[in-house]
RNA sequence: GCGGGAAUAGCUCAGUUGGUAGAGCGCGACCUUCCCAAGGUCGAUGUCGUGGGUUCGAGUCCCAUUUCCCGCUCCA
């Protein structure tokens, strides 16, 4: 491929922009940091937050059939039971004896008791290692052949499975990895009960499976889990917010917060981290128009990113195929972004069917159908069409999207001198600061005077503005470039005498003279129309 | 989780065979300066990621650990 050399760079400087001018910093970083956790800076407070309430415009706000809810964290553990996030989040992870591989159980290839199981590794130095090592998991019935990297000599155990990685049928047990965080509710620490349950279990003889059921059942009465998704809450509360609103099908619920997971692997800055923010609507419908929405909302959410200054080359829809597809879903999309690394999910776009409702039916036992009484019943033919409504999902990523927006936003210009410029487009809704006043320079007491009355305006006007007289007036540009700051307000001698200031633009660095009573619409157009 | 690389000032990095911690940029004050990181003077900032070990002495060598990056793996 062709450009790939440079990305990890591109990333880098991102990461270190972000630093720099206070949009993201490292979790904790005087402690050493904590893995995949970060915090946002003033700067990357405000470009977040700004995101998220242009999703909450355009989603709940500017619309009719969308309202939105805000679920607590922390819900009914049996919320998790019936949405199968509790068995379906669980994976069986397998440790390899030989090569030290992680994998998953379900996942690795089939081998059959008693089948040989030939061994390789990556090179002849960890194989000639494996050799004694398999030697001695073999003990002395065995023989071990090595022809290069591989290691003849094992046969497949009654498991069923090899690593993933080797082939090595010596593995540790299956151990349970369940993608949410668990933790307890209730003032009484639940270790005590686990020990107690586990110590009886001991003088009972029983097994490690078995001992493990009985700390989880220990367990059981006091555990809760912080959410994966923010969905979940939409699905339990439709009824509350379909009745008490009095919204008929097709209409959405939508909600934005923090969501949990324990991933295996954490990965590029913030795109995937464990605890990561969400935009997410769930949209009801009758049954069989899941489809017809699902081509709706693909357009409308492609369309928002593109909105918020997301090049419209980098963004595709990928489609899940066969394979890919949930067990529930009739058809999922994912909107990609092309970041630094490479093409990679923002949001997911999926039609659902009538699972989620279903399963909450079934687990709460309430129903949660809607009836519409000015349908026809399919199957009867009678008025009065009364069904489990059918869900189109389009989620987002409120993290992924920042990420995205800074990535899209990234330039680096050489000007004429030849210095290079870096300078953050972001769309003026986004920016943190909207303007920023600055005297020419600091000496002149009537110059700062008028600075500090602008910059009064605008805060009178609920408009983010930045009054700064440090530096020269080179630095104190180049400065808003980086955070991405649309206009520069700048007081000269002149604006004493005509009462005009200059305006300079971000993206292309031109100036104007403009009236100074005109300053605060200019900045106000910008933002309706989000052109500069 | 595996493999590889890295961690020194806010940022980018130098630091020789182990011998008192450096530069550029940035930051602060002052001077100069009426438009794009200018110049001058002065100044502040480091548990050399963390914890052990070897040594008379460790940024440097060894072990462990944390975090980040790259590649796999994983992502209901």
């Amino acid at each position: 491929m062709s450009s790939e050399s440079k990305e990890p760079e591109l990333m880098q400087k991102i990461v270190s922009l972000c630093k720099r001018r206070g949009f993201v910093f490292q979790s904790s970083e005087i402690y050493g940091g904590l893995k995949s956790a970060y915090d946002y800076g003033p700067m990357g407070v405000e470009l977040k937050r700004n995101l998220m309430n242009e999703w909450w415009t355009f989603m709940v706000t500017s619309r009719e059939d969308v309202v939105g809810m805000e679920s607590s964290i922390i819900m009914h553990p049996s919320v998790w039971k019936s949405s199968g996030h509790l068995s379906n989040f669980t994976d069986p992870l397998v440790d390899c004896l030989l090569c030290q591989e992680r994998f998953r159980a379900d996942k690795a290839p089939r081998l059959a008791q008693g089948q040989p199981a030939p061994i390789t590794l990556a090179d002849k130095g960890r194989a000639k290692l494996a050799e004694e090592k398999l030697k001695e998991l073999l003990g002395e019935g065995g023989t071990v052949k090595r022809d290069g990297s591989t290691l003849h000599g094992a046969v497949a155990g009654d498991r069923g499975y090899v690593c993933a990685n080797c082939g090595s049928p010596f593995l540790s047990a299956e151990r349970d990895f369940n993608g949410m965080f668990r933790t307890s509710l209730g003032p009484v620490d639940p270790i005590k009960s686990v020990i107690d349950a586990v110590r009886q279990g001991v003088a009972d003889g029983k097994t490690d499976r078995e001992l493990r059921a009985l700390a989880e059942e220990a367990m059981a009465p006091s555990s809760v889990y912080l959410r994966p998704e923010t969905a979940q809450g939409m699905f339990v509360q439709f009824q509350n917010v379909q009745q008490s609103q009095a919204i008929k099908v097709p209409f959405g619920i939508a909600q934005m917060g923090k969501s949990f997971r324990n991933e295996i692997t954490v990965e590029h800055f913030i795109f995937r981290s464990c605890e990561f923010e969400q935009m997410e609507m769930e949209f009801f419908v009758p049954p069989g128009e899941g489809p017809k929405y699902l081509d709706y909302w693909k357009d409308q959410r492609i369309s928002w990113w593109q909105s918020i200054g997301l090049s419209k080359e980098k963004l595709s829809f990928r489609k899940h195929d066969e394979a890919e597809l949930a067990h529930y879903s009739d058809g999922t999309f994912d909107v990609e972004y092309e970041f630094p690394w490479g093409w990679d999910e923002l949001e997911g776009i999926a039609s659902r069917t009538n699972y989620d409702l279903t399963a909450h039916m079934n687990g709460s036992g309430k129903k949660l159908h809607y009836f519409d009484p000015e349908a026809t019943d399919p199957e009867t033919g009678k008025p009065g069409y009364r069904y489990i409504p059918h869900v189109v999902e389009p989620a987002a990523g409120a993290t992924r999207g920042t990420l995205a927006v800074l990535c899209n936003a990234y330039h680096e210009e050489v000007d004429e001198k030849g210095e290079t410029r870096v300078v953050l487009k972001l769309h003026p809704r986004l920016a943190p600061y909207k303007v920023a006043v600055l005297p020419l320079v600091k000496k002149d007491e009537q110059l700062v005077a008028r600075g500090r009355q602008i910059a009064e305006r605008f805060f009178q006007a609920g408009i983010a503005a930045r009054y700064e007289d440090q530096n020269t007036i080179g630095k104190r540009y180049a400065r808003h470039d980086e955070i991405g700051t649309p206009y520069c307000l700048t007081i000269d001698s002149q604006s004493l005498e005509d009462g005009t200031v200059t305006i300079r633009y971000r993206d292309d660095r031109r100036q104007e003279r403009i009236p100074l009573e005109s300053a605060v619409e200019v900045v106000q157009a910008a933002l309706r129309t989000g052109k500069l």
